[in-house]
DNA sequence: CACAAGATACGATTGCGTTCGTATATAACT
DNA sequence: AGTTATATACGAACGCAATCGTATCTTGTG
């Protein structure tokens, strides 16, 4: 039986290149490097080789038609972030995500932000 | 220099002791086994070698006056979850903590929790 | 005192994550 | 066509996390 992706938790590495594949769509190995390598010193044969084994591990789609492999992550930026939320929540909470929430915020909390989280829990209660 | 504790990252099978230490208080590698192997098959000695590792990174204090050496968390459970929600948020957040919180609230929230988070923005408000 | 129970210390193993060098294939260019 | 650039594939190495077996030490008890 093939591995449900949706139950895989990105590693770090792994979780770096997401992000940037979220961000700028569909890319080739080369583009992903460009784009870490801006901040991190990873050589390009690293890049290739974690894609690899995230697409082994169905954490990312490829699309092999060119010679250039063209990856994009099979699960979406606000999936994955939710599910790292509830691993947290589960190992660090005692399973509460309101917990979680109540600890996250603190007095670096901005107006604005406080704004756009009632904003949210009004819709929510809805 | 020695290192310091605040920057460490407890690895999962850490986390799980140090929130039986949070939950019990100091407590010695047999107090801490049977709370453990109440949920998990994890041998003795393995907790034994845990605590040890987690000495030597400063992440528990140990009392060695007594032949079973007792444990004791160095950071408190608040500490620790906001170091651990810092970094997520770091990871797959962009390093923001509202869009963090907002991810992590949806129509599972119960009323009491909306309630309480409603409570804490208000106060931090002051 | 001698022995059994229970403690710590230590070492070895296994697996995973991460990194990169090298081999090989393909495309492009002169 | 032959050379150069660029791609993937593969394997090796290293460190860390996690697990446990075994050795050694200490303490209490008959």
């Amino acid at each position: 039986m093939a591995r449900d992706n949706t139950n895989i938790k990105p590693t770090e590495a792994e979780l770096t290149l997401l992000n940037v594949l979220w961000k700028v769509g569909p890319a080739t190995v080369r583009q992903v490097h460009d784009v870490v390598s801006k901040t991190q010193k990873t050589g390009y044969t690293t890049v290739l080789k974690i894609l690899q084994i995230m697409h082994e591990k169905t954490l990312v789609i490829r699309d092999e038609s060119n010679r250039a492999h063209v990856y994009a992550p099979s699960n979406s930026e606000i999936f994955t972030q939710s599910s790292l939320l509830k691993d947290l929540a589960s190992k660090a909470f005692g399973g509460s995500t309101s917990k979680l929430v109540m600890r996250a915020l603190d007095e670096s909390t901005s107006k604005e932000e406080i704004a756009d989280i009632r904003q949210l829990l009004n819709e929510l209660e809805k």
